[in-house]
This record gives C-alpha cells, sequence and structure tokens, in this order.
DNA sequence: CTGAAAGCGCTTACAG
DNA sequence: CTGAAAGCGCTTACAG
C-alpha cells in the first residue's frame, strides 16, 4: 500500500540507490535525474519509511523530549526554546510523557533501550544522582533541563537563591512570621526551595519555625496543583500563631492559595515562583525562571553532545529575578485600590 | 555498543528466532529457556529496536497524537483520557506538536508519510474538509478531537450550543449588549461560538451589533492568549454605547479580560468558555468542556479503527454545561464579598 | 554521476 | 518447542 523506494526507482527508471541518494546527498546527483525522482516520489507520495532510514543508516536525526507533560504550563515555554534551538538543523522532535505517578528511571530506560533517537532531553525529572550514573550506560547523548548532576549536560535554575530572593523581599517589607507553603517535601525544587527560605531567615536573624512549613493533602504532580495549594493556605490562615506573609513554591498553588485567603477574607501578601504567562495577569509577585531560555540551552547542549561525546559535561544555572506585582504588596493598598 | 539480538542469543545459547518469540509469543517458549533469555537480556541491557522491530513485522504498536502543543491546558487533559484509554494495551503513544504558526496539512502529510505509527489522533487541527479529505489518500487510521470531519472518526464539542448557553444565560440575567470576546474570526471554534451567540440573540428578539464583536491585537495562538483578551477588554471598554456584559471564548482570555477590568475600575459580568482547572480558583463562569472524556473517546476511536479499516466513521459531539462562578454575578455582590 | 550488493536488527512462515 | 532462512525498506562503501 505504502510505496517504496523500489516503487519511485521503477517508475523513475533509476536504481534505489539513486533514490537514495536524492534524499540523503541531493548533490551528489545530476540535476535532471534528482528532478526526475523527485517529481514521481511527490506524483506517487513518496517518502522514506523512518524505520528503515533509522535502522540502515544508523542515524535518526531525531531528538526526544521526556517530559511529566502534567507540567505543561512549564513545557510550552521550554517547548518554544527547544523548537527555536532546532530551527534549520534538520533535527526533528518528538515528545514523550513522563507518568509522574511512577518511578522515571525504568521509564526512561525504556525508552533509551529502544534507540528511538540520537539523543534525549529530560525536563524535570529529578532523578538521584545514582539513577542518572546508571543511565551512562547507555553511553547516548542526554541533555537535562531544569535538573543538576555531574554525569549529563545540565541547564538548571537557581531555586535556592530564588527563594532566598523572595524570602528575603517580604522580611524587608517587615514580615517576619513568613509561611513556607510547601510541595511534596522530598522533591528537588521543593527541598532547595526551602533551603533558599531558611537562608533568608538566617541572614535576617529570624528563628525557623517548623510550624510555618506547611503542605496541602494533594499530592497529585508532587503537590504543584492549585487544589495543593488551596488546602495549604486554609492551615496557614488557621494557624495559632499567625503567619504574616507567605511564600509559596509556585504559581499554580498560589492561585489556590489566593482562593483560600479571599474565602476567609484574609488577604495575606504572597509571593510564588514560576512566572507563569498567567501570573502578569492575575498580579501575582513572583520569581521568574527563564524557561525559554533554558530549553533553548538545553537542545544546544544535546547537539554539541551528540557531535561530541567524550567532552566533559557541561553546567550551566540560570539566576532567578524577582518580580513584584500587586499580591505581595501590603493588603492597605489593595483595598484602597478598590 | 547496543547489544543486538545476536548478542543475546549466543549468550543465551539459542536462536535468534527463540530470542525473539520471547518478546513477541512468550507463551510459545519452553519457561525454563524463556527465563534464561529474560536473565541474559537483563543483564545485557538489551531492548529490541523499535525501528527494526517495526520494519519486520511492519506493526508498530505506536499511535502519534499530532497538537498544537501551544494549546498545552487543553492538552493536559486529552492527554490524561488517552493515557487511561491506552493503559493495558500494550500500544505507546509519542506526542508530535505540530507548528501553528504554518499550515498544519504540510505538516500532517510529513509525518504520516513516514510511516511512524499504526494510527494517529488529530486535535485541534481545524482543517478544511477538503484538507482532510486529501489526507485519506494515505489510507492508515485517523482520529480527530475537538474537530468534526465526514471522513474521519470525531469527538467534537458543541461550541454553539456553549455559546447559545453562555449568552442566554446573560440575557436571562438582563443584559442587553453584551460584547462578544473573539478569537482569531476565521478559527473554527470561534465561528462555532459567535454563531452560538448569534442563536441566543435571536432567541431573545435582542438585535446584533457588529460593533459589539471584539478581537485583540496580538494573533498568536489564534489570539487564545491572556494578552489578546487584555487588549480585546481594553477595546470594549471604550465603547461609546457601553457593552453590559460579556461573553469570552476562552477562560485564558477572560484572565486578560479580567485585568483590564480591574485596571479601569468597571467590572462587568464575563462567561467565558473551557473550564480549565485554573477557572474554579479564580471564580470564572465558563462553558466547561469535558476534555478528558474527549481524549478517551478519540483514543478509543482510533484503536477501533486500526483493526477496522472499513467501517463507517463515526461522530460524537460533547454537549456543554454551563459552570456559574462569581465572575457573571452581578457587581454588586462582589463589592459586598469585600 | 550511477548501479549491484551487503548489511542494519528484527519477525515469521516453514520445517522439524 | 526451536532453528535456518527470507524479507522488511532503507543506506553506503565499492566499483565503474
Amino acid at each position: 500500500m505504502q510505496k517504496t523506494i523500489y516503487d519511485i526507482a521503477k517508475a523513475a527508471g533509476v536504481s534505489i540507490a539513486t533514490v537514495s541518494r536524492v534524499y540523503n546527498k541531493a548533490e551528489t546527483v545530476k540535476p535532471s535525474t534528482r528532478k526526475k525522482v523527485l517529481q514521481v516520489a511527490d506524483k506517487l507520495g513518496y517518502q522514506p519509511h523512518v524505520y528503515a532510514q533509522g535502522l540502515a543508516s544508523k542515524q535518526k536525526n531525531r531528538i526526544m523530549m521526556l517530559v511529566p507533560v502534567m507540567s505543561n504550563y512549564f513545557l510550552t515555554e521550554i517547548l518554544r526554546g527547544t523548537q527555536d534551538c532546532l530551527d534549520n538543523n534538520k533535527i526533528e522532535l518528538t515528545i514523550v510523557n513522563i507518568n509522574s505517578d511512577e518511578q522515571p528511571l525504568p521509564q526512561v530506560e525504556n525508552i533509551i533501550k529502544k534507540s528511538w533517537a540520537e539523543g534525549y532531553i529530560l525536563v524535570s525529572l529529578h532523578m538521584s544522582e545514582a539513577e542518572l550514573e546508571s543511565l551512562k550506560r547507555y553511553k547516548t547523548p542526554i541533555s537535562l533541563v531544569d535538573d543538576k548532576s555531574d554525569h549529563f549536560d545540565s541547564v538548571s535554575f537557581n531555586n535556592e537563591e530564588g527563594a532566598f530572593k523572595a524570602t528575603n523581599y517580604l522580611i524587608k517589607k517587615g514580615f517576619k512570621r513568613i509561611a513556607f507553603l510547601s510541595g511534596k517535601a522530598d522533591s528537588t525544587p521543593v527541598e532547595q526551595r526551602l533551603r533558599g527560605y531558611r537562608k533568608a531567615l538566617s541572614a535576617n536573624k529570624i528563628a525557623f519555625d517548623a510550624e510555618l512549613i506547611i503542605t496541602g493533602d494533594s499530592m497529585e504532580r508532587d503537590g504543584f496543583t492549585e487544589k495543593s495549594g488551596y488546602e495549604a493556605m486554609k492551615k496557614i490562615l488557621k494557624l495559632k500563631h499567625e503567619a504574616e506573609a507567605v511564600f509559596c513554591t509556585s504559581d499554580i498553588k498560589a492561585i489556590g492559595a489566593q482562593k483560600a485567603m479571599r474565602e476567609s477574607g484574609i488577604v495575606l501578601p504572597i509571593i510564588s515562583f514560576d512566572n507563569l504567562s498567567i501570573s502578569d495577569y492575575i498580579g501575582l509577585s513572583t520569581v521568574s525562571q527563564p524557561m525559554y531560555s533554558m530549553g533553548f540551552d538545553a537542545t544546544k547542549n544535546l547537539l554539541h553532545r551528540i557531535n561530541h561525546q567524550n567532552d566533559e559535561p557541561t553546567h550551566k544555572t540560570h539566576e532567578p529575578e524577582l518580580v513584584i506585582r500587586d499580591s505581595s504588596e501590603p493588603v492597605i493598598s489593595k483595598k484602597e485600590a478598590i
């Protein structure tokens, strides 16, 4: 049913080798026969079979992005960076979803072992160093985004510094009891952000109070959901020793938290993390991650790695920028604004 | 470097045919030799090479989802449905991004011609009937979501009815001058929603006023962005003959519109379209689309189609549900709430 | 500039 | 239950 290279060769009156060359090293075939072949191919709706090509050439001209797609707000931006980087290169991109309810390692291994692609971009997978090291045995190019490891090229974000800046900002505003609206406690970004939060407290000689570290009950997507933020905020509002402000580990959670605040009529200053495109529109103060650049850089890394397997891994850390909007400013000004 | 079936066969002391059988028809090989093979394979980190498998068997056990990933809020839900439907089946899923700045047809054709998968799910691609018909020549299973066509199985949404319900609700509340916050005018969903809006007007004997049909200037993603909603709302607020309420073609746009309203201090009742998960948290009244079910059904269709190429195409239309929250309720109650 | 032929890593009748 | 062999649709030295 599908046309093969034989059909085209026959119809064009050439050998299959020539047809193949038209697609691979066009310059080595006489313009007139190339034209003829292309014409026939177009008429018959022919396109080389990727599986056969990949098998015969051992080249795939394809990279794969492994990503917990549920983190889609993030993904969109990363993806834009990746695609812009891939532009002009004749490399194609395929996305595979990593189920975040299961261990990432076996899923990643299954994909890599099948030799789908020339290389793999792992987005926000946060595996342990030991797990990542175990991937080295496949000797396949791997590039990490939003994650850091000694074993592979990585493009990460300074979560600790971001949390520090946000917390420090609130402290400088005069707040001392700052709640830390957390996610799944052992998630890498949450750990790093907690560290930054604590650093800001110490830097300002404020005692750490474990009661202020609060998590929602929903743990879907590591607790990075509106629902989880809502639940956590409800708890924060019930604290006996009241919190004065909130540092929240993600914009999406902050949206949930804001609903809880509205319901209770108590609006605490809040700064969150990510700077999704909606955040600007709902006036959320937040720590901005340059997701586009991270996607771009990680892709550049991978392309380089594919051609230079033995270079030392490179590591780039993007620095946070604090974006102040309404949500972190004292309630007074909010009321006045109305 | 990568282990092949020959390595495993040799190490396990069997033929390559036996190794192959272990992976394909496990029940036909003696348990003890199967165990042996699996053991060796695991030790050597072997996994059949997908390209070779696909080529030899002409089966791919793989479907592909072609989607403008920029529509990511939508995608996440669709994807959940797809994955739940695929569960247990040993069919894998790959996602490919369709660049929404270019024509979808050539992109889709390129992918299909390469025979990547057993079948394809086309999400929100909105091609013309003629374009879709041209895809039939590839004789490959195709299933549409959020789109409708006579030529393929489709799972669509009753956009017209959704817009009708929303508009009618506002009219029943007593509003007569209702702005239609539009997207790219020739986008299929926009056209359908406009039709529903107009139907609601006629049903209530309200004259249609073209001045109330307003679009933002940003046309990225067919105008389905916060920015475009913001711009459009600014225009609505400047109308000489003022609008009393707004029907908005998407939640994301409504978020932009709400910012514009806050800035101007005029808050008009607004109902939008989609019911994203955030919408609940920001109190957006909206028309709910059952994206999960749509993803599930479209996948079921595709799996069926793969095994029954010649059945008549089936079409299912999901009906809208109006979800009323704060944003559509009179401004008074909003002020009281503070 | 072009063709004949070996090979990529599998699957699958066929034969036993 | 297992093996030898042909074939899937390509690419790529090699030879001319």
